[in-house]
RNA sequence: GGGGAUGUAGCUCAGUUGGUUAGAGUGACGGCCUGUCACGUCGUAGGUCGCGAGUUCGAGUCUCGUCAUCCCCGCCA
């Protein structure tokens, strides 16, 4: 005889009279002495069992915990007139116990299973299993599930080849630092887990797999972010035989699918696209968040000469002033405007001017230096009228600039101008493909086989700074989904940016292993993208932390709570792969 | 590596200018109760105030250090 029947969250007035075996966690007892209630759960719903004082089963349902697991038989029944629950989709019914089975004890819970939100963070990853049957984190886990079925039927639909590729590869001192997975056979060496299978997916265009997808686990050894995991799933792909309107086109019917298949809603295409540096200058990211406005002015023009005494400095120093407008914020009382100026420098910005508008003009420190022609100029700039709150900020264009949409970020949220349920995606394309790195070295923005664009490819050794790649991040309400780019399939090109970054063929081959070869073996034009699952589901299930949609994440500092990883392992391990600690100051 | 917040009963929290025996809700345990559904009701147990120093007649409260959890900057090709 099987454990269960029917599930706990299916039973209906339709079922009235069948004789059902359940099986569940004990939610609740509610022992009223001559009659006593049980509310038995699982993943599906929960059924009310009930049994008189009369039934063998009472004493036993007495006598039961919290979360105590056990098997029920008996009758569905309809409740008495008026003691219907209409509150859950069971609550029409109930189960009058025959016989009932106790079929695991439950020791008294570490957390509340019934009670929402009352439990901290730490506690909830210690006895993530308890944490699982509440339904916040059930629903969560259940959405991901759904997301990666249509995330997979869509690209078998259209042709696409899962390979999967391995986790034992050769470490890059590219990028991210690695994870190293020490060799026993060959001591002295290591392979690294992959940051993701970059690499390996440009091997399969030239093996032929002319569309591949994998949705694959990679691995980053960076601190900790509320959207970044040490190891987190991505979403890979990669087409031959495309330029950027194909791989544009695949992912925005991938993500409208997937959006339909998890939320039911509808998403407009094409997706907006944003160039690189407008993307910046607009919104002080590039990844901006395009469910408000708040957008960022460039106001050199505006100012120059004006006798702001801060700014004139700035100006003078090659530096530039921005501004935003806070539409309707001009009412704000001092204390107010003093905090946001205090919030402005907390996310990194050297100060701010906060500057009210009204029917006579500009107030605040601007009021007197700002004639009628240079205040119309400055309002116009800016989209201003009386009841804005004008905020600018001085400096080194690109820390201004973002430090503008971080406080941009902050008061949108403060204010409350994004509403819930609202789905902005947009492209931002063309970003340059060279950025010179903390040491003043020439370094790759996004990888080294990037391709630029071709207008720009004559400038790979003149102006190597103005060359823009043909790359492109997928946002959505400022997060980057994801990032990818078509690549170089010419070697001579590739030999070209390399030589442009400092690194000579040899070097290259040492850094890159097979890829390079590879390519002189036929390469196909190829193109993909990489897109973060986690953060996809994080948004798609409005959570604002990507650990909310994992099963088991780690901690800020990289610990898994629950099973206690990392820890250290025995002398023997570690002696067998001949590695030896030194220097060890903390948790041995 | 840097900045910020938090840490008090199993859980979620309160605890005043430093002052007697550290409280509440919930959960746990025991009793009563025949229509509950956050059942009600009566009772009982439950504390290394994260840890370690220091200041003080006296520290949950003040100072320093340290650990843990969270958020941000750096970092994340």
């Amino acid at each position: 005889m099987s454990y269960r029947t029917h599930t706990c969250g299916e039973l209906t007035v339709r079922n009235i009279g069948e004789r059902v075996t359940l099986a569940g966690w004990t939610a609740r007892v509610r022992d009223l002495g001559g009659l006593v209630f049980v509310d038995l759960r699982d993943r599906y719903g929960k059924t009310q069992i009930v049994a008189l004082m009369s039934s063998p089963t009472a004493e036993f349902f007495k006598s039961l915990h919290n979360e105590d697991v056990m098997q029920v038989i008996g009758t569905v029944q309809a409740r008495p007139t008026g003691m219907a629950n209409r509150q859950m989709p069971t609550g029409e019914i109930e189960v009058a116990a025959e016989s009932a089975a106790l079929l695991s004890q439950a020791a008294p819970l570490p957390l509340g299973v019934e009670d929402e939100e009352e439990a901290s963070e730490e506690v909830r990853l210690r006895y993530r299993y308890l944490d699982m049957r509440r339904p916040r984190l059930m629903n969560n886990l259940l959405l991901r599930h759904k997301a990666l079925q249509s995330v997979r039927r869509f690209h078998d639909e259209q042709g696409f080849v899962e390979v999967e590729t391995p986790f034992l590869i050769r470490s890059t001192p590219e990028g991210a630092r690695d994870y190293i997975v020490p060799s026993r056979v060959q001591p002295g060496c290591c392979y690294a887990l992959p940051q993701s299978p970059q690499l390996y997916k440009q091997a399969l265009m030239v093996g032929g797999v002319d569309r591949y997808c994998q949705i694959t686990r990679c691995f980053r050894d960076e601190d900790l972010r509320r959207d970044r995991q040490p190891e987190f799933t991505q979403i890979d792909l990669e087409m031959a035989f495309v330029d950027e309107e194909d791989v544009f086109a695949h992912t925005e019917r991938m993500m409208q699918r997937l959006v339909k298949d998890t939320l039911s809603l509808d998403i407009d295409l094409p997706l907006p696209r944003l160039n690189y540096f407008d993307a910046l200058a607009r919104f002080g990211s590039d990844a901006p968040d395009l469910r408000f406005g708040l957008e960022i002015s460039r106001l050199d023009a505006q100012f120059r000469g004006a006798g702001f005494r801060a700014f004139d400095e700035a100006l003078a120093n090659d530096f530039s002033v921005f501004g935003i407008n806070a539409a309707g914020k001009g009412e704000l009382s001092r204390r107010e405007r003093v905090e946001l100026e205090e919030r402005a420098k907390s996310e990194g910005l050297p100060g701010l001017l906060t500057v009210p508008v009204s029917s006579q003009g500009l107030g605040g420190a601007l009021g007197k230096l700002f004639d009628a022609t240079r205040t119309a100029e400055l309002l116009r700039v800016m989209e201003s009228k009386p009841g804005d709150l004008l905020l600018f900020a001085a400096g080194e264009e690109r820390s201004i600039l973002t430090g503008l949409g971080r406080l941009r970020r902050r008061l949108a949220e403060q204010w409350r101008l994004i509403s819930k349920g609202e789905y902005k995606f947009c492209w931002v394309i063309n970003p340059p493909l060279f950025e010179v790195s903390a040491d003043g070295e020439l370094t790759p923005a996004h990888h080294p086989f990037t391709s630029p664009i071709a207008a720009d490819i004559d400038k790979l050794e003149t102006e190597p700074l103005k060359v823009c790649a043909k790359a492109y991040d997928l946002a959505l309400n400022g997060f980057e989904l994801g990032s990818g780019s078509i690549r170089i399939h010419s070697p001579r090109l590739q030999e070209r940016v390399f030589k442009a970054i400092g690194i000579n063929i040899e070097e290259a081959r040492h850094r890159f292993g097979f890829l390079l070869e590879a390519l002189g073996y036929g390469a196909p034009p190829h193109g993909g993208i990489a897109l973060g699952f986690d953060r996809i589901v994080m948004l798609l299930a409005g959570e604002t932390n990507i650990r909310e949609v994992i099963a088991f994440p780690k901690t800020n500092v990289a610990s898994s709570l629950m099973d206690g990883a990392p820890t250290p392992v025995d002398d023997q391990q570690m002696a067998e792969l001949g590695v030896k600690w030194i220097n060890i100051s903390k948790n041995t």
